[in-house]
DNA sequence: CTGAAAGCGCTAACAT
DNA sequence: ATGTTAGCGCTTTCAG
């Protein structure tokens, strides 16, 4: 089934029938567009979309971009996140009339080539990873490419991400609240990855709001994931317990540090209080259930999808979004 | 740059290119598909899909099904399991030049119209949620379906799961040769899933083989998810606990029975042991970690992508597939 | 408001 | 081994 039977069927040409489905209703009188819908609606007909691409140019068709990693850094490190993401996007482009193709991508060539083979109206891409490659395809600024979790700043692109700095400020200041005064930040900090310094510099505040002191030996450069923690967590020892608080950038993180602790006999939160980032439901599978910051993840998704949206549809709108932060409490941080 | 372009700067006709870039290297000269193969390197060339699939009826798109469920649910329940099916579908089917399309779907209509927008070339079903609805699809036999984790046993489609049987079986017979003789199975188990099914059957062959009797009071029909898991540990008492070891059929489900057992003061294994299934990476990060019935998930996504392509490339080959199980021992099981 | 012609970029089928 | 013709299903453009 195809415009031209259809049109047969109504007995009016193609380019009326392509209107109604178009939604050029004011090219169209009201009679004929119920006639021809009756006929759609009777053959289940729907636009062959490869048809349409080829003339308009337009595919309604968006890359979804995740990374070429190993199994094993998959599992471990983006599992929920990465799923919860992925299916808000997928819904919100759905519902609005769009398609999502998933690809990996390890080199700028090969995005220049989805652009290519299918006529790609946009791309998001999921992780910060992809900062500079971004930079690196051809006319970039003019392929609607949406960048989570990226601070990268670069013109033309939209950015989808949340609060980060205000996140491990509110970690810290409710440690702080709870009568911590000796609280370490446990992640690796550098110009280099922008959002890890949103995240410090989080911290740094609420420590200066309440005139704490910045130290050194309250800084540990971990890799922010679960093996990153793990082995901090096993190097603790008693008596090298200098803080009571810890603040870090991700649950695998933290739940990787509690484990270590726990193999030389130190217990969240009777020998330090701890709190994660991003509020995985992990959290709750833990013992203890992990306190942490939630992103609302899913919201970052959908909101991504919309400023891409806005501007396929021509419209001005922000080209930046944040979702807010919210400390969920549990049972990793005591009351000194 | 187009097909034409090319043809232009080469000097020939627009098939001989076609049949350079098809691989029809028995229709060509050897010195043409130099000349042109030098000449698409040249501009970067890709061909365009939209113009192919219109013209060959060949999209080499395969559409990815994923249900279409709540935020909560993907959280806590798939989590981890899908990214880890998705990502090597996704990479399996990339390498051998095919596209991922990635929808969610909640009835048979959407599949069909999938296919007549996109020209989808197969589909692979990630859950077996989708049984009902694959035969309810018009012409689903000759649609090249995979079904993953499903024993529906429909003609015409292909099937890539675990040897679930042997996996309970596996996980039932390790309880016993640790002295375990009081074993419960903690899921709901009828006709109507038959994966769950299976995985019952594996769990009564074990004890029959060890002569041990099958009991109604060792078998506790709860939903096998985190929250059913949680609900039957909260129930669980001192005196209630009429067994030893405990058989699940989702390291979700028993994560949550260990987190409420917990809550009453019944610890694993000291109390009672308990082994999952799946092999997630949260074993390792809940205390104690868990012990697990692995299924080689993203193993099982490159089968299915690999009897997908030997279908479509007219190639006979198995209708169903099934990776090995094998259990993971940590430290949820105790000898007694 | 409706329609006819031309063409998007490619390949199947048939020449030569 | 290479070229020509016709057409995939739709939209753009231009006429009425």
């Amino acid at each position: 089934m195809t415009l031209k039977d259809i049109a047969k069927e109504c007995g009016v040409s193609m380019m009326t029938v392509s209107n109604v489905i178009s939604g050029n209703h004011k090219k169209v009188s009201a009679a004929t567009i119920e006639k021809v819908n009756a006929v759609i609606k009777k053959y289940d007909y729907v636009p062959n979309l490869m048809a349409r691409t080829l003339s308009s140019k337009s595919s309604h068709l968006i890359l979804l971009v995740i990374p070429t990693i190993k199994k094993e850094e998959l599992s471990t490190l983006y599992n929920q996140y990465l799923t919860e993401l992925i299916s808000s996007i997928e819904r919100e482009l759905v519902s609005n009339g769009y398609f999502v193709l998933l690809h990996s991508v390890a080199e700028p060539k090969e995005i220049e080539m989805m652009y290519k083979t299918w006529n790609i109206d946009g791309a998001i891409f999921l992780l910060p990873l992809f900062n500079k490659m971004v930079t690196e395809v051809k006319d970039y600024d003019k392929k609607n490419f949406v960048l989570i979790d990226s601070y990268a700043d670069i013109p033309g692109v939209l950015y989808s991400r949340c609060d980060d700095e205000l996140g491990t400020y509110r970690a810290t200041s409710y440690l702080i609240s709870k009568g911590h005064t000796r609280i370490l930040y446990a992640a690796e900090h550098y110009a280099k990855n922008l959002l890890l310094e949103r995240r410090y510099a989080g911290y740094v505040r609420a420590l200066k709001e309440h005139n704490l002191e910045v130290q050194d030996e309250l800084y540990a450069p971990i890799v922010p994931n679960y093996y990153g923690g793990l082995e901090y967590g096993k190097s603790l020892t008693r008596d090298k317990l200098n803080f009571t608080g810890v603040v870090t950038t991700s649950d695998m993180c933290a739940l990787g540090i509690m484990q270590g602790a726990r193999e030389n006999g130190l217990h969240v939160p009777e020998d330090f209080s701890l709190i994660g980032f991003d509020n995985l439901s992990v959290c709750s599978f833990s013992n203890p259930k992990l306190t942490s910051i939630d992103q609302q993840t899913s919201e970052k998704g959908l909101r991504a999808v919309q400023m891409l949206l806005d501007r396929l549809n021509g419209k001005e709108g922000p080209t930046v979004l944040s979702t807010e932060t919210e400390l969920i409490e549990r049972e990793s941080v005591r009351q000194l």
